[in-house]
DNA sequence: CGTGAAAACGTGACGCA
DNA sequence: TGCGTCACGTTTTCACG
């Protein structure tokens, strides 16, 4: 189910433009590639369909919501074992603050991206949110200074 | 210039529809939200304007594209000094296989998200993009098991 | 902020290679 | 099978109250 998908000249063009910006018209796209409009329908919607496209986001900035501080956490659980793991990232990933959730090879089993208001709401969270669990064994607090986002995802050339 | 922008609960919940889904229609929008459709048009506008929106983004799946294995790279920049660590960045987000860098306090410098199309590419990224740089001092690779995306972002309540 | 009209767009049916 | 043309209903968008 997670296999790979062949993608012609077309669709590649396709994905490249929309990930530009998601909202460029099919007749926009269409002009650029030089098929129809109705053509570039069809072909979204198989890479919908097909599990490529996983849907529209939003990006917001989380400095402007009064999120200006983000962190990265290393979280070390113990026992790593499955009755445990679930339910800690189901109630790590319902936290307000939580941005996103990694499980990782190496001495730290989760990372956890989080976007707080200030160095007091970092404390908190880490405090009552983390170290707190019992199976929370250790927690490693790396603030970011500035992140980038990089070029489109394509195919491997 | 990075300031908090002050939200009203019609922004708030157009920002809570459309993260959910950026290509709901205004009419919807107007809908759920109780306003006119010129208005969520005006509203929206106004938030891509403040900065509070930066666009729309195209989710991909990177198994589906050929890149089924990702990985975070710690890496250590020696000296860290702006000279090094500028050029640095950008060649790191120029290659096809990165997704996003962090600029980190602690130990490692910077985080890379990288998704390859197995262990073979990332043996060869590892080695003649990053360990080969003379700027680079250390590379901790930590393979991605899994990853969650976390609930829409927005001001702390 | 709402109204309404005009322009642009999404979407499906149909026909052609 | 996949693509292009056309046409209809909907959505976006703008000037105005």
């Amino acid at each position: 189910m997670p296999d790979s998908v062949d993608l012609d000249p077309v669709d590649l063009q396709i994905l490249r433009l929309l990930q530009n910006d998601a909202r460029t018209t099919y007749r926009e796209l269409a002009a650029e590639v030089g098929v129809a409009p109705s053509t570039c329908l069809d072909r979204v919607a198989r890479l919908r369909r097909s599990g490529v496209i996983l849907g529209n986001e939003l990006r917001l900035d989380p400095a402007r919501l009064g999120r200006g501080l983000e962190a990265l956490l290393l979280v070390q659980v113990r026992p790593h074992r499955r009755e445990l793991v679930g339910p800690f990232v189901e109630r790590i990933r319902a936290l307000p603050e939580s941005r996103s959730v990694f499980h990782l090879t190496g001495p730290d089993d989760y990372l956890v991206h989080v976007a707080v208001a200030g160095t007091a709401d970092l404390q908190r969270l880490v405090l009552d949110e983390f170290t707190s669990r019992r199976e929370v064994a250790r927690v490693e607090t790396r603030l970011i200074f500035q992140q980038w986002e990089c070029g489109p995802l394509l195919p491997p050339g």
